[in-house]
DNA sequence: ATGGCCGTTTGAAACGGA
């Protein structure tokens, strides 16, 4: 079993004493994160040795304040790629996406710009944002996982209440649109799949009470293309992680997938049929 | 009751978040 987790942890600072006991209790073997609002050089002087000792690579995007993306794995970590090739800036480019290859699959951790008011500009570069890291996926045909903070709600029945969103960002057609053409390009929803019709959401406000009401949004999605969502053993959304003390606003989103019989996180290879046993050759041990 | 919280930089209060 492989498992991947994503989570918008809402400064990776502030959440040193939720992150560090979540690994030890989920023990993903992939995490995105989110909103780590950190610079690398300071990212590494915080978490560096606590996620070296428990047997994670790292991968960083991040910038001071703002914004920040990671993948940790400790199913290989090859061929980092900061940031997406043509995406827009505001003005300047910022940190919302960081991929590596690990153990075959082509993972990517993105924060999606929030959009702020429909039609500001803040709402035109998240959408060019989204049409750039379409490309980036569809020029690769890799087996490949996007997971991360979508700001998007893919359906109303992705919110608590959908008129409790007219005239916000995260529900509004053209943010809907453009997450469909990503998924066009040949990428599966893998919790909504899942779990077809419940209420599931994966960001609440903070403020009143709105989780202890499950009043909130799915805005954290686990994008597979069909060899790597055809694998999928388990997803839900951890909401353990965003109750007690100094939670994130966002739960972390977990997915487990069965194992590649070559020891690879990636997608199935059938052997070479030169190499392949023969029928019949293979007696079970009797008892 | 149309706000409520949290994190950032800062050194009181604005801004961003969703």
């Amino acid at each position: 079993m492989v498992r991947i987790a994503t989570w918008n942890v809402n400064s990776v600072k502030q959440r040193v004493p939720r992150l560090l006991p979540w690994l030890d209790e989920r023990k993903p073997d992939v995490v995105c994160l989110q909103e780590t609002k950190l610079g690398n050089d300071a990212f590494e002087g915080l978490l560096g040795k606590d996620l070296r000792s428990r047997g994670y690579e790292v991968a960083l995007h991040g910038e001071a304040q703002w914004n920040g993306v990671a993948i940790l794995s400790r199913a290989g970590l090859e061929e980092v790629c900061q940031g997406v090739p043509g995406a827009p800036g505001f003005p300047n480019p910022e940190a919302r996406a960081v991929s590596a290859t690990c153990g075959g699959i082509r993972i990517y951790s993105v924060y999606v710009p929030n959009g702020r008011v429909p039609d500001s500009d803040h709402y035109q570069y998240k959408l060019a944002w989204l049409t750039a890291l379409r490309a980036a996926v569809a020029a690769s045909g890799a087996a490949t996982v996007v997971c991360g903070d979508f700001n998007i709600a893919p359906t109303d029945e992705d919110v608590f209440d959908p008129l409790a969103y007219v005239g916000q960002t995260h529900v509004t057609p053209a943010e809907r649109a453009a997450l469909t053409e990503l998924k066009g390009v040949g990428l599966h929803d893998v919790v909504r799949e899942h779990w077809p019709t419940q209420r599931v959401f994966t960001y609440w406000d903070y403020r009143a009470g709105m989780f202890h009401k499950d009043l909130g949004m799915r805005i954290d999605l686990v994008l597979a293309t069909e060899g790597v969502n055809s694998r999928v053993q388990a997803a839900w959304v951890d909401r353990q992680a965003r109750k007690g003390t100094l939670p994130s606003d966002h739960a972390p989103v977990i997915v487990d997938l069965d194992e590649a019989p070559d020891g690879n996180i990636g997608p199935v290879v059938p052997p070479p049929s030169a190499t392949a046993p023969k029928r019949g050759a293979f007696k079970l041990p009797q008892a």
